[in-house]
DNA sequence: ATGATATACCTCGCCTGTCAAGGTATTATT
DNA sequence: AATAATACCTTGACAGGCGAGGTATATCAT
């Protein structure tokens, strides 16, 4: 099932987040790694991938750099930042309460 | 900690749904139970919550009746329809789907 | 050479769900 | 008379997602 970005929406951050602690990377290497990571089943709209990077570079949780000359189109990196770790600890506290929450409200009870 | 609605967007008419079959009920009421079953930490803005009947009814997922008159102010029932309950379904398998990838990715993976 | 495909980045403007703020009305409590 | 709880509703602003468009480099097939 492809799931759509509104099911998502508010956690792009948090999912660009996770994969920079893995080490720096760039929007295109990024999507490629999530959409991988979740079998196809999930993958940002490009729009919506530069849009995250701006906004996590103004809220100070990235910073970015333009890769070294190579082969092949630019490429700009992206690191992320000490208040981008805080943050993203906290989106995983949140997440899982998320979880706890969704299922609480709309998962199937048989003893109800 | 209590849940932003922007990390529940595009959920709300599942969590509605979801109430409304195990019986007809009304705003105030799905709402206090929302807010029950999730220990405080989750709870629907009016204006949110009667925005999303008004779009439920008009995609024929629910229909809606006035209560019968009695002590207190009026109350509109709200009813789901066999379209809402294949939404729901759906709605419901789309949600471990959303578990299942954002778990791929954003989790802590120790042995990564 | 020419076109197609993959890589790689970016912006503009629309759409949609959330919600602060405002409103109405009934009943019980102080 | 005032306050709080119940119960409903609308308007306008805001923010994130994204369709559509643009730019540029490199490879591969025709």
């Amino acid at each position: 099932m492809a799931l759509s970005a509104d099911i998502l929406r508010g956690h792009t951050d948090a999912i660009i987040l996770a994969q920079l602690v893995a080490g720096d990377s760039y929007g295109y290497q990024i999507n490629k790694t999530v959409t991988e990571r979740t079998g196809g089943a999930y993958g940002f709209k490009e729009a919506t991938l530069y849009t995250a990077f701006k906004r996590l570079e103004q809220n100070g949780l990235i910073t970015s750099y333009w890769g070294e000359d190579g082969p092949g189109a630019r490429r700009r990196y992206y690191a992320v930042t000490e208040a981008g770790m805080a943050k993203l600890a906290e989106d995983r506290q949140e997440w899982n309460e998320t979880k706890r929450v969704m299922d609480a409200l709309i998962s199937w009870k048989e003893g109800l």
